[in-house]
Parts: C-alpha cells; structure tokens; sequence
RNA sequence: GCCUGGGUAGCUCAGUUGGUAGAGCAGCGGACUGAAAAUCCGCGUGUCGGUGGUUCGAAUCCGCCCCCAGGCA
C-alpha cells in the first residue's frame, strides 16, 4: 500500500470492518508502533455505560496509545452522524496539531461515509417537530404520507422504500424544520476528510471465521459482566428509543433480567442478531468501499502498510 | 430377530385420489446522508434415504436393501 502524496500532514489511517474482525487490535498496533492516537469510529462504543457489551478498549489498551470519543457519551443522550462528525474533525484536528497520526477505527460504515464521503449540513430538528411527524405518520398511515412528502419533497419519496418509515418520516422532518428538502440539502455535500490525507483498510475475516468469532466474544462478554451491566442500564429506566438502548444484547439481556427469557434464549438471541448485523456491515463496506484494501487479519495489514 | 412409526431444503416439518415439491426458522444478496449495533427491500438454496419395478408419468403404488426412534422378544 503506498502512502498518501501529501507528506505535509501526517497519515490518518481509516480502519473498518465488521464486528469482532480484530480491527481494534489491528488499530492498537498501528497506532502503537507510529506513535498515533486511536479514534473510535462505532455509534455504541461512544457510550460510556455499554464498556462490556461494545467490546470496548481495556484500560489497558489506552495506556498504549490515546483513545478518544469511547465511552464519552451517556447513555440517555442520543448521539448521532452529524454529532459524531462534529467531535471526530475536531479531534483530528487536535491530532495534527500534535503532529502525530491518527488511526480512526470502527464498524459503523455511516460514519466512514460521512468522513470521506460527506454529510448534508442540515440544522438539527427540534425533538417538538420530530414528534409531530411521527404523530402525523399514525395519523395518515404510510401511503397518505408518502403523498404529502411527494408535496414538498418528490425525489425522497419515490426513492424510499416501503415501510421504512424512519426515513420517510426524517426526509419529512428536514423539510418542516428547514424548508428545503432531504433531497436538496444531499445533493451539496462535501467529504469532512479531503481526499488524498488518508487511506482505509477493511479487516475482513472469512464468513465462518467472523461468525465463530462473534459467538466466542459474546460468551467472554458474559464473563466479564455483560449481564452485570445491562442490569445496571435497565434499572435507569431509559427510554427504549435511545440509540443506547439499541445496542446488541441490551434488550434480550434485559428481557432475561426480568425474568421474561431464559439465560440460553437470551444468548441465542443475541448471537442471532449479532450476525445479521455483521452481515449487513459486509455487504455495505463490500459495495460502499470496494476500493479500500481488504485483509483477512490483522498480521496481514501490518505486515503490508509497514515499511 | 419381529412389530410399529419415520427418513423431503442447513433445521423443524407439509405435500390432497400418481402430474419432477413448499412453509417457518436458519442462510444468502441488496439499499443506506443526524436512531446506522438503526431502518428497510429482495431470493428456496433440493439426487424427496438407496435401488429395482408398475406407469405416458412416482416424493406419492409394489419388492428388496440401508439408517433413526419407540415397542415386543
């Protein structure tokens, strides 16, 4: 792999991969051996009660190299792209000052996107607003709304597939907020990170691999507390909304905790979900990403990124 | 050894009086711009245990063999 032209600025390594692949090993390495400071780039691990289940970085990890935005939100925020986006060129920027390399690594493909790619700069929508059209969407039903966003906004609504309500309903929330359309705010965006000041890499363990990898770490979560911890999230009484909430495990764990679902269903479950969502974090960084270097390990990227 | 029930998709099973097979789960493919560990869309992937026979035609009927479960010895 070569890297980039630009020698001014020093590499920012972006590292990303389905869960469990060994990224952040990978990363601790990188970052280890090159004096750089680690970025998380995964929407769970950014809260600070889910250390177990996300798999976070030990303590032990960061006294390797700096680790940032793990654990820094609570889990009763609701954390987001755009916010994210927001912290992580902050953080960077503070890196470069620094003169050290940053290596940015995690499973959300989103975030990547909105790095390299870009992100709309859409104001934020008031919480007021969001409930109005989440009323309005059970008041007319999908179709009557997917006519009164064809009004205001017809390249949303006729991109958007069927009873993806969370999409129909937030491409109508920007056009009552802003008053100009989703379709019209993505259509100007602009990649945080310019192109040609980084590089990325997929970790990418074969299909059955990464499969008996994900059941291997959820039985040493459990181990290590994970029970211990959805008890303790459970028991503030947040609103099963929160992006928190959604993390793998928490609602089967805590489904188990009430004594609603035996400790092997709950497990079954997880181990369930778990997959499919590396699944789908394979088939977006196969189609999203399809120029970024794959490696079945980590050994293998180390072996080829370092002189 | 005998009797009975059963061998159909990765798993659990359905399959009407013979017309080369279909559900659920699992699995696979895809979309993706502020919930993204989210939210959605799509797709049966099969020597019907084996082998002979009857028939224009067999998962279905008949013979033999193999395997599994239970019962009797």
């Amino acid at each position: 792999m070569t890297h980039s032209p630009n020698t001014h600025h020093p590499p920012v390594t972006l590292i990303a991969g389905p869960t469990a692949s060994g990224k952040s090993a990978l990363a601790l390495r990188l970052a280890g051996e090159t004096g750089g400071e680690i970025v998380n780039a995964d929407s769970m691990q950014i809260y600070a009660d889910l250390r177990v289940l996300t798999a976070r970085p030990s303590q032990q990890d960061e006294a390797i190299a700096p680790h940032h935005l793990f654990g820094v939100a609570d889990a009763g925020e609701a954390w987001s792209v755009g916010r994210w986006l927001e912290a992580a060129t902050a953080t960077l920027a503070t890196i470069a000052t620094r003169g050290r390399p940053a290596v940015v690594v995690g499973g959300t493909g989103l975030y990547f996107h909105a790095l390299t790619v870009g992100l709309a700069d859409i104001p934020a929508v008031p919480a007021i607003i969001r409930r109005e059209v989440q009323a309005l969407f059970d008041q007319l039903g999908e179709v009557a709304f997917r006519a009164r966003l064809a009004e205001v906004d017809p390249t949303s609504a006729k991109r958007i597939a069927k009873a993806d309500r969370q999409r129909l309903t937030r491409a109508y929330e920007v056009w009552a907020e802003s008053g100009r359309s989703l379709s019209q705010w993505q259509a100007r965006t602009r990649p945080a990170l310019p192109t040609g000041t980084w590089r990325g890499v997929i970790v990418e363990p074969g299909r059955q691999t990464l499969y008996d990898r994900c059941d291997a770490r959820l039985a040493a979560m459990l181990d290590a507390g994970a029970l211990d911890e959805v008890a303790r999230l459970a028991a503030r009484g947040l609103s099963p909304a929160l992006p928190a909430m959604k993390a793998l495990g928490v609602a089967p764990f805590a489904a188990h905790l009430r004594g609603e679902l035996s400790l092997d269903d709950a497990l079954a479950q997880t181990r369930q979900d778990t997959r499919r969502y590396a699944k789908r974090q394979l088939t977006w960084f196969r189609n999203q990403t399809p120029d970024w270097p794959r490696f079945k390990n980590a050994d293998a990227v180390v072996n080829d990124t370092t002189p």
